[in-house]
DNA sequence: AGGGCCATGTAACCTGTTACATGATTGA
DNA sequence: TCAATCATGTAACAGGTTACATGGCCCT
């Protein structure tokens, strides 16, 4: 469901085709909510079924046409509703593969364990970096979106937002980071393991 | 799948039933990776289809009969195989509403967003309670699976990993409170905001 | 008397992933 | 020449949620 709440907001933006949305998906939203290109087909015409949006076909001759999305008055009504309820318990983000594998990670030995602690520790390392250059992505992304809507809003808000949401990601993937140092560490330095 | 290798990863400790394996699930892996009751005796009945465990009815005559399902020797190799392959990428876990929420909460009132996030911090700091409680309650439970594996093994292994789980999930949780108090007092003391 | 726990499942539905299908243009 | 980008979708499958069905025991 939040999957087309999600559609909605960026549609709320700007009108859009699904190949747009999912390129706009990519460089927003996409720590936080991920679609792939067909899943966004299929909602998008869920969408137009309940009447949230609307399409129409914008031609070009070098190009396929583009089948450009709308957000209706009710679509804007849904979106917002959606927005200002919020729900008794959110769905904290669960199914975490790796924590997984360490609740297993008696069933290997020592070394083995360490191995795959270090290669998470690499992966994260890697986002670190994504993360921080993502920052600077937003700032484009976000002038660019006020160029495509040709109203120059004033999207202060927005960014202060933005900026917020990469700080929660940079600090919790800095704080993953140290931790699983930590366990290296406590596994190399203790005798109770293997 | 990662849900087929965690019921195996429970079952290598002991034979159990479809009922039972969803409390153990609530009491250790709940905040990694969740399932419903339903879920798991779908996934019972396909891990018997593949050969990975075996099921046999133990009476009762007070309360309805138990199928126990135990892991075979090829349940314990695919588990292991399984263990042993860390993926190229591991899934880092998407899909956090709030965040979602947060995104779009340009649209929303600056008090109607900080409500939001103070609602926020109070299911955490609930989390954060819970997560105390549940480090206690993960060295019981060991205690009692040692009890019904009846073999006394040393067990400090999991001790330690499943204490290094906990500490993740609290230290993540209460960075994340910071972080959203740091975001309440950055809306209140802008005027950018509304 | 009513709710919660024990215990098993089925069916329908929603959501997400992967593979397939098509085909022109552009840049290395 | 080969891969990527643009552009739309369908189909099949996998994984997860919710509702339904059944029924006895135990505790308040």
């Amino acid at each position: 469901m939040s999957l087309q709440y999600g559609i909605l907001g960026l549609l709320s933006y700007a009108p859009m085709n699904g190949y747009t949305l999912k390129k706009l998906f990519n460089k927003s939203i996409n720590f936080i909510w991920t679609a792939s290109l067909s899943q966004i087909y299929r909602e998008l015409g869920a969408l137009e079924g309940k009447g949230y949006v609307l399409s129409s076909i914008q031609q070009q001759d070098d190009r396929p046409d583009k089948k450009i999305y709308t957000i209706t008055a009710q679509g804007q009504a849904a979106f917002l509703e959606w927005l200002r309820a919020f729900p008794d318990m959110l769905a904290a983000p669960k199914r975490d593969e790796f924590m997984l594998r360490v609740f297993f990670g008696s069933k290997l030995g020592k070394e083995e364990l360490i191995a795959q602690f270090r290669k998470f520790i690499g992966e994260r390392r890697q986002a670190d970096a994504a993360l921080t250059y993502s920052l600077e992505d937003i700032e484009e992304s976000t002038a660019a979106l006020r160029k495509s809507l040709s109203i120059a809003p004033p999207g202060a808000r927005d960014d202060l937002l933005w900026r917020m949401i990469n700080k929660r990601a940079v600090s919790t993937n800095r704080l993953l980071i140290a931790w699983a140092e930590d366990c290296v560490a406590e596994l190399e330095s203790t005798d109770a393991f293997d």
